[in-house]
Parts: C-alpha cells; sequence; structure tokens
DNA sequence: AAAAATCAATCAAACGATTGATTTAATTTT
DNA sequence: AAAATTAAATCAATCGTTTGATTGATTTTT
C-alpha cells in the first residue's frame, strides 16, 4: 500500500504527463490521490515542489545499472553497449508518464532547478557513452568511433521518438494486435545493426 | 511590416515557447505585441485558436519543398534524400520556436485539433519516406531497407535531440566559439553516413 | 496510572490574485 | 462613412496557497 504521500506523488506525475504541469491544478492532483487540497503543501510545500520531487524520486538509480554492467568483464564492449541501451527502452516504457515529462521539460525553460537537474543528468549519460567509446576503443573492439554528441542524439532520438510515435506508426503501417511486442523487438534489433556499423564493430552474427 | 495579426501570431509564437501554452497569458501575448487584449478575440476568436492558428501558420510549406526535390529527375534518390534532411535541418532552425511548440505538443495530449493536426502531418512525411523508399528500391540504388518506422525515428530523432542539446554537448565537450556551425556541418555529414549505410547505397565519396 | 502536553495528519473554508473572455465607448485609420 | 483598433471596466471561473480547527496517537509530566 503506497503512503499518502507516495499517491500524490504517482498521480502527480500521471496528471503532469498528460496535460503538462502549467495546465494541471493542485486540485485535480488532490482529487485524483483522493486527499485534501492542503496535503501538497504539508508535504511538498508547494507546487513547484511537488514537481521537483518526481524528478528526485524518479531520476535516482537511473545510471547505476549501467555502470554495474561496465564492470562485467566477461561481456564484450559492444554487448555492454546493448545491453544498457535494451534496459533503457524497458525503463522508458516502464515509467512512460515521468519519460513524457522529462522530454517536455527538455524543451521547456519553466523550472530552473529541474533544469540543472536534467543537464546534470544528461551530461553523466555522455560521460557514460564516453566511458564505454573508450574502453572499446582501447580494446580494439571498435575500429572507429562516431562523434560522441551524435552518437548520443542517435540512440536517445531514435529510441524517445520510436516510442513516442508508435500508436501513429501503428495507424500508417495498419499495425494489428501484437504490434507493439514485435515494434519493440524490431527497434531493439535495428539500433544494434546501427551502433555496430557506427563503431566499426566486426560481425559475428 | 508585420500586419498586427502576423505580430499577434510570432509574439505568441515565441511566448509558447518559452513558457508553453497553459503557462503563458493573453495578457502577456497583448503585452509582449503592443497590441489591445481584445484583439486576440477579434483576430482569432480565443486563445486556443490563436495556437491552432500558428500551427495552420507554420505548417503549410513545410512538406512542399521536400515534393518539388522529389521530382528533380536528374539527382540520384539518396541525394534527393539527403537535400530534404538538409533542408529540413534549416527549417528546424530558423523555425526554431515553433518547432519547439511542435515537439511539445507531440507529447501532450491537450489540444485535439491540433493533435490531429500534427498526426496527420507526420503521416505525410512517412509516406514522403515511403516514396522515397520506394524510388530508391526501383531504380535499383537501395539494396536494402530498413523498417521505414525506424528510419524515420533515426532522422527526426536524431535531428531533433541534436539540435535541442546543442548547449548540453557545447558544455560538455568544451566547445568555443564558432562551435555551432562546425557543429551542423558535422550533423549533416553524419546523417549522410547513416542514411547511406541504412540504405545500402555503394559508397563513392 | 492518570493527566497534561506534544505531535503529525487531515479537513473544510476562505484568501487574494489571475485567468480568458466580453462589453461598451472612444479613437484612429482607411 | 466604414473598418480597424484602443482603452478601460467588468465578468465568472479558477488558480495556488493559507488558515484555524480537529483528530488520534504518542510522549511527557505529575
Amino acid at each position: 500500500m503506497l503512503s499518502k504521500e507516495e499517491n500524490i506523488l504517482i498521480h502527480a506525475e500521471q496528471l503532469f504527463a498528460e496535460k503538462g504541469f502549467a495546465a494541471t491544478s493542485t486540485r485535480e492532483i488532490c482529487k485524483a490521490a483522493n486527499v485534501n487540497i492542503s496535503m501538497i503543501a504539508y508535504y511538498f510545500g508547494s507546487k513547484d515542489k511537488l514537481f521537483e520531487r518526481i524528478f528526485e524520486y524518479r531520476m535516482q538509480g537511473g545510471i547505476t545499472y549501467a555502470y554495474q554492467v561496465l564492470e562485467m568483464d566477461h561481456l564484450k564492449t559492444i554487448d555492454k553497449f546493448l545491453l544498457i541501451i535494451d534496459k533503457y527502452i524497458e525503463r522508458v516504457r516502464t515509467l512512460k508518464s515521468f519519460y513524457l515529462i522529462l522530454q517536455r521539460e527538455q524543451i521547456n525553460n519553466n523550472n530552473p532547478s529541474t533544469q540543472k537537474f536534467i543537464r546534470e543528468f544528461k551530461k553523466n549519460y555522455l560521460k557514460l557513452f564516453q566511458e564505454i567509446l573508450n574502453t572499446g576503443i582501447r580494446k580494439g573492439e571498435f575500429k572507429q568511433t562516431p562523434e560522441l554528441a551524435f552518437l548520443h542524439s542517435t540512440v536517445t532520438g531514435t529510441i524517445l521518438t520510436s516510442l513516442n510515435a508508435i500508436t501513429t506508426y501503428k495507424e500508417f503501417l495498419n499495425g494489428g494486435e501484437g504490434f507493439e511486442e514485435e515494434y519493440i523487438t524490431q527497434l531493439k534489433a535495428y539500433l544494434k545493426k546501427i551502433l555496430k556499423y557506427l563503431l566499426g564493430h566486426e560481425k559475428n552474427d
């Protein structure tokens, strides 16, 4: 059973994802969470701080798995990379609402504290990518390395765009039942192919 | 000189891009455009309709250039594709505010009329991609064709993500003056490389 | 053990401010 | 004269926040 505080957090997250921060009223959140209006002030201080708390709540633990993978010495670097990416895809799918907010907030300039948060978070991911590239080169597994920024753009851009537009794609391609599962499988294979090419990895499938 | 109507449109676009639709008040827009509050009702009917008009205003002519390129018979299909993509990049850079709104609206579920608008617009681009692929295959220029949806995701995702995050990348990479121009040049070359690979196009640089 | 004090949790109600929209009259531009 | 534009006032609705009071459990004091 969720605590009242978490209950507010989760319903707020969902509503912010659906309608955006400004378009979601505190009354709406409290109605959805079935709590009194004053509880937002009580638990979080304000609507703004509630928003920031969602980020604290969701962002911890995002990148830790990636660094665990990095230490799996029996894996080839390319497979480490692919493992991290697969996990990222699952994470975006699981925390759907949060990643909608996150994407929107990357575009907005509204909440300065959240902005700084996101920027640091993104830099951490860039650093992670950088380390993977360096390792792969050092081990002679990668024959070439694309520009870090573009590699990052392609990986995150492709994943987020393809997941965002999945219903549009399904509509356009006349996809039936089971479309999404097949789609995700193909997406992973597609990313694998692109990455192997970009990193000059020898083929051995 | 801009008409009053266009003046409102442009200032509204900029404010919506900066702060989002709900967080931007009509008073703010009119103050920025230096017109009376009643002019929004006079020209557009309501704040919502003003928002929709921005889309009508900017979206026309977006894809027409692409179809002009398609008819340039002296060009190889891959070069048509690259030309369209370059133009798209320049368009995103020129209509920066609008594309911020557009991206945000793709994520939101707020304005139903705009949602439908965007969805149709995206399908048109998918159709365009489909036609390019078909032409390239028919002419024997493309040896393979990736899944349409993923190709589209990679192209638009890479472009939008890399342009959105340019300041973060610059910061991370310790970029100095002239970073952006060099960055754009590299982005185009990078996309060219990826596309040639994905489409199985023979190299002849 | 009984009484008193403290605490976090919760509530309904109200606060002042702001919102988008509308109106009416006056003014300017064409 | 007609059309375009402004100014100012006003509307009901909604906004985020604050308030004072109440509850029930826990802790401290007597």
